[in-house]
DNA sequence: CTGAATCCAAAATGATACTG
DNA sequence: CAGTATCATTTTGGATTCAG
């Protein structure tokens, strides 16, 4: 995780909640997975303009230790294998859903920076 | 900030509103200054067990430039400097909350760690 | 296609000493 | 008291290469 990454003893528990979504690309893939409810790896790098293949890799490992993403393996050729939400991230996610909504908030106030504003939440 | 800064063009509200608590100390700033409306550098320090002097003058600083904190500088000696949270701040403390439940709500789930449980706001 | 492994660069954080 | 400055360390992130 980003942040220096405490990794408890917290103090609070907005501290607990910023820990497992700390790291640069962790509300993106919160994001997609909640918009698309299952993605493949491919589909989740096109996802995140920019993300490296070990960073999302990583990110998805981590989120799958904290209980936030259910990795399934289909024994195939080609590969395939899919990300969802479990129910527990499910419920932070829309833990976020606040959070969101104040950062939509923010940037049309400093209108500095466009976003594909959809709203808040699409789940 | 951490996490390797976006700082937009931010994808959605998340990711904006996860890019002005990224720092070590943020989320902890926040939830200080939610609860005891003001505070000086001194107190500050010593809510925040293990936080240097750099860290909390620079997350501070930051938070200000992000309009979430307010600086008050008296001119009296020995010096004296008070912080608060802005309107912008209150609201994004309050955007916080659902974050914040669902991270107590985690710390008691996998018992691993131990927390002062107030509630999740106690504004 | 979905990664793992390695090496490297950049960013964040920490420690310490010093100042008005 | 409330910082600033500097240097060292730790963490993170990115690029590249290789593999089942």
């Amino acid at each position: 995780m980003a942040r220096g990454s405490r990794r408890g003893p917290y103090i609070c528990g907005i501290d607990a909640g910023l820990d497992v979504v700390s790291g640069k690309w962790k509300g993106l893939i919160l994001w997609e997975l909640d918009a698309h409810r299952v993605r493949r790896f491919a589909e989740l790098r096109r996802g995140l303009p920019g993300v490296s293949e070990k960073m999302l890799t990583q990110h998805l490992r981590e989120m799958e230790q904290d209980g936030l993403v259910e990795r399934e393996v289909y024994a195939e050729v080609p590969p395939r294998v899919e990300y969802s939400l479990t129910e527990h991230g499910r419920t932070l996610n829309q833990a976020l859903g606040p959070l969101g909504a104040w950062g939509v908030d923010r940037i049309r106030r400093e209108g500095s920076e466009k976003v594909d504003v959809a709203e808040a939440s699409h789940s």
